[in-house]
DNA sequence: GTTATAGTTTGGTCGTACCATTGAGGACGA
DNA sequence: TCGTCCTCAATGGTACGACCAAACTATAAC
């Protein structure tokens, strides 16, 4: 498994990114079908004609991409992946983080992509999809019954909801935007589950929401998420007056 | 300049991780402000006490994610950038690519966005912008009535009323979003310009949703934008048959 | 048949040397 | 004095060689 693709040598000054590049172009064009692995680097390194240094640069700068995954001892190497979509939601998130922007910016956007996302995910998903659904905010409920309400964990459930409602509507674009911004500000969600009053309603509408997903009721889903936003907007100005 | 960010010496095995990140969180920290440089490779190599080939594993995929830039030469170095939304995009495009996502999901998610930016021009933006954005509709019109109606142009024209438009909905993150998805897959779009008929209808969609725009009639407006979404999947789908 | 052990493959790290590029400061001439 | 050219130092880019650590393989021992 090495005589078909003959990487060509690379010049000289930034030789790094035409291996990079070649290697890239390789994968996008189904030479190394995902699953495979690439010449180990020591091959490759003969192949290019160049440095060994140069290669595993190569190398790491495709994994952060998320085109290769690599495994270490015998029989491992650089394998081809499947790029995750949170890979390109990391890179979207980083962005965002550096970025000032206003809270209530976030929440605006972020309300008008969960109601698309609620209209399509009631149109196409299945009942069971939309049964688990409601029993993952069940659960939160459960939870914030219990003795040991943790703010933590409820806010990554509430993260959790988000990113399987995005998955819901079938379509991927969405899903890299609500990964993204649970990504880079999952911290302003976080009042909401730290003052308990707050916390409370805030479980209440999830579970009125997904329950009226789960009834495709889109206008009663829709008037609930408009709820979620009025709190969370509620929340954030109370705490902007607080400080 | 090198007394106080001191970073800590790595771990054995998967030092690179370590060393990427403690990178990563000093700068998003901010202990590195944008335009600063980083310490010079052989610097961190010390600080980090460790091979120099592994902090330039390190900054590779640093300069991957877009967080630094590398120049060549005394006073080079890595330098801590602003992350471009370019680098979202790019990693978008690479996943859509990749998985074959159908056009079909982007065109939803672009109608989804475009109502709301929609929405909220109408809302916020001043009467001068809503002329600016009438006006530079009205130049692709003259462009397209003159003798030589370049396709490059026009699609280039779309893309910035685009993004003029998002603009005026006076939230940066659709801003963002919206440059992002042109500078990935405006490719799509340029279909719409390579037939004469889709030219047309486009062209003069444009001029309609621009003119309900500036004369604050939002459901008008939205109904021109469900039109040119309707001609952007006629087009695709009339694309895909033919090919 | 199962377990223990040695060996092989492969990524991960270290270190040194050298090249290429670039900017700064000094030397020289007009 | 000014400007041009040259040298030099700092820094990233490449090369090579060595060794370590992990993980799979095959063989030997029980």
């Amino acid at each position: 498994m090495s005589e078909k693709p003959i990487f060509s040598p690379a010049r000289m000054g930034r030789a790094g990114e035409d291996v990079a590049l070649q290697i890239e172009a390789a994968i996008l064009e189904g030479k190394i079908p995902p699953g495979e692995s690439l010449p180990s680097e020591r091959e490759l390194q003969t192949q290019f004609e160049i440095g060994r240094g140069v290669i595993r640069e190569a190398l790491r700068a495709l994994k952060e991409k998320g085109l290769i995954e690599i495994k270490k001892g015998a029989k491992g190497g650089a394998f081809v992946k499947q790029v995750e979509v949170s890979n390109a939601s990391e890179s979207l998130a980083l962005f965002l983080k550096q970025r000032q922007v206003d809270p209530a910016c976030l929440v605006e956007f972020r309300e008008s992509i969960d109601r698309t996302i609620t209209i399509l995910a009631i149109a196409r998903a299945d009942d069971i999809e939309k049964r688990q659904l409601e029993q993952a905010a069940e659960k939160m409920v459960a939870l914030l019954d219990g003795p040991d309400p943790d703010m933590e964990i409820l806010a990554e459930m509430d993260r959790e909801l988000n990113i399987q409602l995005a998955g819901m509507s079938k379509n991927p674009i969405f899903q890299w935007i609500m990964q993204a911004i649970q990504l880079g500000f999952s911290s302003h969600d976080d009042c909401l589950y730290a003052d308990p009053y707050f916390r409370r309603e805030t479980v209440a509408n999830w579970q009125e929401t997904t329950r009226q997903i789960a009834a495709n009721e889109p206008m009663r889903a829709l008037s609930s998420i408009g709820c979620h936003y009025a709190l969370l907007l509620d929340c954030l100005q109370t705490r902007k007056e607080t400080s």
